[in-house]
RNA sequence: GCUGAUGUGGUGGAAUGGUAUACACGUUCGCCUUAAGAGCGAAUGGGCUAAGCCCGUGUGGGUUCGACUCCCACCAUCAGCACCA
């Protein structure tokens, strides 16, 4: 018998599978279907480390599972090419962008096949591919003809470290989330698309979807939705009007002053000459003020009172009217209503400027006093007070009560708003797929036709960034002037590029049918694949590509282009993999783990078991390299057992808990309890490692390790002379006779104490009376009963028999 | 501040109403070995007057014959959001 050496099966087994192709996924089956995805890596510089195959190892085994339960599995890889990151390397190492991306995806492929992930690398796309950003232009020419896509100037987040615009997904506590430096507003020329436009849409539907609780509630809170009331104001002495947004209408007898925001617009007009200078000089250091500056001043209230009064219709009270930078120009209208009773800011702000409080809520506390302290701020429960024709009412009564009223009376108007905001969309960047839109003089914007996609990035010497605003490729004269498809005429190209999340907003399509050149996706084959079963990611993109890929699909859905309504029915969130000093593995820390070493030291099937076993799927976990050494151990185990002799007749201990075995595995494997899936495994080798297996039972132990660890059962399977490959063979069935033992442990417990355990036979198992002579009988539990009578017993079958005694 | 999740040995963790600590790491001892390593076997929550008993799953209370598990309050950690009207 000679030793477990991965180095010497694993390279034979990778060579053999590849040739014969049993990857491969026929476009279309009669089997039933399963598309097992993971989110596709940006083919980073530094190489994937042991982290990132937690993931995939998962993916991997979930899709070896289904093949062997008879699905036919759609399990591919791609690479996310375009971007920031990809740029931002090639910058750094002074090498074109194409050279070091083609570079770096050869490097990672390597590390992916090295471990055998079972991907079918006949569907491998690269989103910097000409044929696949053909598909992503034209997607862009279809949002553009849905009027999806536009052209504005405002104002936008700007990194000036990466020289570009960015997404409100992308700035996190006013900070790039690429790089970390400090956004800026700038006012430059944008392509935006109308992702507010799917809103609505983008919620409800996220109810559908078996996703992490969390990631949807994150995507919930991003899109905002407020359903509430515009009330108008007349300023005293002018025709203007201030509108407020208010979800709390029915506190509004208690409004006792009203706040505009710095960038409102009618400042201007209604403050009063003596003010003027002090609101100005206000304003002007207000909206010179960034998020993080605000943010560092903690929530002391500013401001400045502008002169003007505006009146309450409800009780033709004297609102006066202040100008503060804690109203956010972008949030509801730009101009709140003080209700300083109910609302801790506008306390905070009556309180600093000793503006007047009045009660309107009693809350549960019964406390009518007058408000003075911030605790007795109401605001989730109550009945109203002080507000004439309402009081008595509890808050949701007279919050529609008083909705009404004001619609009838003209004063105000129900609007639902979102926090979402559209989608800043096109880049001041190189290494992005190219706008397919020409500027022409006389017919304004025109897009590219589809006949003439795709449009090529050029190639180019200089693709820095400029930091004018404009992309490196606004410097090419001979690409950017061209003549209009329409009317022939001089027109300039657009010359910025996409963001990073274009190619990923569709990819999932492309690999259901990567080599079609004259649709995006073939409907039939599309509808047999979609929507993806399983998806499989970090939760880093919960508010980004997983909400962009969600509004490119429904857009495509509702152009006729795709089937289903959503891409992505389950999705499973990874945890992170720390370094085993508990940081994050970088490389400037010196402590990432490559799978490259740890293949090299145990082989790949240590790698992939050790990944499922190390914990929980969605737990953060440090990796321990001494752990490590634990499934090495037991892949020898394997080794051994299955080397040994074989027997002839089938040990009923051993069979049954095979088949516990294999219902087991499955179970786990089926909601990611992979840690516990090996566990078992590990046990039932404890189990046998003394006694023999017959060659059947071999078989099945290696089929249910086989989406694990696939050389070694490769390998044992062909020893035990099975028929090439293990990995085309059926999950082991198992029989339900051998899932109950013959014999079962029942505690035996007094007064909710454990006692004693005893061995029932599996026929009088349902037998109460028996079970409790039993138990009586017991020497243990019968010194905890002797001399008191038995008050009452509790029997679960099979489990424990319970005595309560009198005291 | 708000929302959500989590809290179990020296460590990663198992058990979702029924013997708490499965499985693995680490540690200790034994076998084997000239030796080391590997391998094999055993032990491994704490305490005590120790074949037994008591305590023990963040803290305090509750429900139950029985609670890591369910309920209430608190504390801590992590994640997300944050002057959102």
């Amino acid at each position: 018998m000679h030793k477990y050496i991965p180095s010497q099966i694993e390279p034979k087994w990778q060579k053999k599978w590849e040739k014969g192709g049993i990857h491969e996924t026929p476009d279309i089956s009669d089997k039933p279907k399963k598309y097992v995805l993971d989110m596709f890596p940006y083919p980073s510089g530094d190489g994937l480390h042991v982290g990132h195959f937690k993931g995939y190892v998962a993916s991997d085994v979930i899709s070896r599972y289904f093949r062997f339960k008879g699905y036919n599995v759609l399990h591919p890889m791609g690479w996310d090419a375009f971007g920031l990151p990809a740029e931002n390397y090639a910058i750094k190492m002074g090498i074109h962008p194409s050279i070091t991306t083609a570079k770096n995806i050869a490097n990672i492929k390597n590390q992916m096949q090295m471990v055998s992930l079972s991907y079918d690398w006949n569907r491998e796309i690269n989103t910097t591919d000409l044929n696949y950003y053909k598909w992503t232009q034209w997607i862009f020419i279809k949002l553009f003809e849905e009027g999806l896509a536009y052209e504005d100037d405002a104002p936008i987040n700007w990194c000036p470290k990466d020289k570009t615009g960015l997404a409100n997904e992308e700035v996190l506590d006013g900070k790039c989330v690429r790089c970390g430096t400090k956004v800026e507003q700038k006012k430059i020329r944008q392509w935006i698309l109308k992702i507010t436009k799917y809103a609505e849409k983008l919620l409800e539907d996220l109810e559908s979807l078996d996703w992490p609780p969390f990631i949807k509630e994150m995507q919930v809170n991003w899109i905002g939705k407020k359903e509430g009331i515009n009330i108008s104001y007349e300023v005293e002495g002018s025709k203007e009007k201030i509108v407020c947004f208010t979800t709390r209408p029915d506190t509004n007898f208690g409004a006792t002053f009203i706040v505009l925001g710095p960038e409102h617009p009618l400042i201007k007009k209604i403050t009063k000459k003596e003010h003027l200078s002090r609101v100005n000089r206000y304003i002007e250091q207000a909206t010179k003020k960034s998020e993080l500056d605000r943010i560092a001043e903690g929530r002391k209230k500013t401001g400045e009172f502008i002169g003007s009064y505006a009146i309450n219709n409800l009780n033709g009270k004297k609102l006066p009217i202040w100008v503060s930078d804690f109203v956010l120009g972008n949030v509801g209208t730009g101009a709140v209503v003080g209700v300083p009773g109910h609302d801790i800011r506008d306390f905070e702000f009556a309180r600093e400027f000793k503006l007047s409080i009045v009660r309107v809520v009693v809350g549960k506390d019964g406390d009518t006093s007058a408000i003075t302290r911030a605790e007795q701020v109401q605001e989730k429960e109550g009945t109203m007070v002080n507000s004439e024709f309402l009081d008595g009412m509890d808050i949701h009564e007279a919050t529609i009560k008083i909705m009404n009223y004001l619609e009838e009376k003209g004063w105000g108007e129900r609007v639902t708003t979102y926090h979402l905001r559209d989608w800043i969309f096109s880049r001041q960047r190189y290494w992005g797929e190219p706008i397919p839109l020409v500027h022409c003089e006389k017919c304004g914007v025109v897009a590219i036709p589809e006949d003439q996609l795709p449009l090529k990035l050029p190639d180019v010497e200089k693709y820095e960034p400029t930091g004018t605003g404009e992309s490196p490729l606004a410097a090419i004269p001979e690409w950017v002037n061209t003549t209009c498809p329409k009317c022939d005429g001089p027109a300039r190209r657009e010359s910025n590029t996409m963001p990073q999340w274009a190619g990923s907003c569709w990819y999932y399509l492309r690999f259901i049918d990567p080599k079609n050149d004259k649709v995006l996706v073939d409907k039939d084959k599309e509808k047999y694949w979609m929507p993806v079963d399983w998806y499989i990611g970090g939760a880093e993109h919960a508010v980004l590509h997983l909400l962009y890929a969600r509004f490119w699909h429904k857009v495509l859905f509702d152009i006729g282009v795709i089937s289903t309504k959503e891409p992505f029915q389950k999705l499973s969130s990874v945890g992170l993999v720390l370094a085993a000093d508990g940081r994050k593995m970088s490389k400037s820390l010196d402590n990432v783990i490559t799978p490259n070493e740890i293949v090299k030291e145990y082989g790949a099937d240590t790698l992939r078991l050790y990944e499922a076993f190390m914990g929980p799927f969605e737990n953060t976990i440090s990796w321990d390299p001494t752990s490590i050494n634990g499934v090495y151990k037991f892949l020898n185990r394997v080794w051994e057992v299955i080397n040994k002799e074989e027997s002839n007749e089938t040990e009923i201990k051993v069979e049954t808990a095979l088949n516990k075995l294999i219902v087991k595995v499955a179970k786990d494997i089926e909601v990611m309890k992979f840690n516990t899936a090996v566990a078992s495994m590990m046990e039932f080798i404890n189990l046998v490692f003394h006694s023999k297996l017959t060659n059947d039972q071999k078989r099945r132990l290696l089929i249910v390790l086989a989406p694990f660890a696939p050389h070694i059962t490769e390998e044992l399977w062909e020893m035990l002379r099975g028929k090439y490959s293990i990995h085309q063979q059926s999950w082991p069935k198992f029989d339900n006779k051998y899932l109950e033992e013959e014999e079962t442990l029942v505690v035996v417990q007094v007064n909710g104490k454990v006692r004693d355990t005893i061995l029932i036979q599996k026929d009088i198992i349902n037998n109460k009376e028996i079970v409790q002579n039993l138990a009586i009988a017991s020497k243990k539990a019968q010194k905890f009963l002797a001399e008191k009578s038995v008050k009452k017993t509790i029997y679960v079958p099979g489990k424990i028999i319970s005595f309560v005694t009198s005291s």
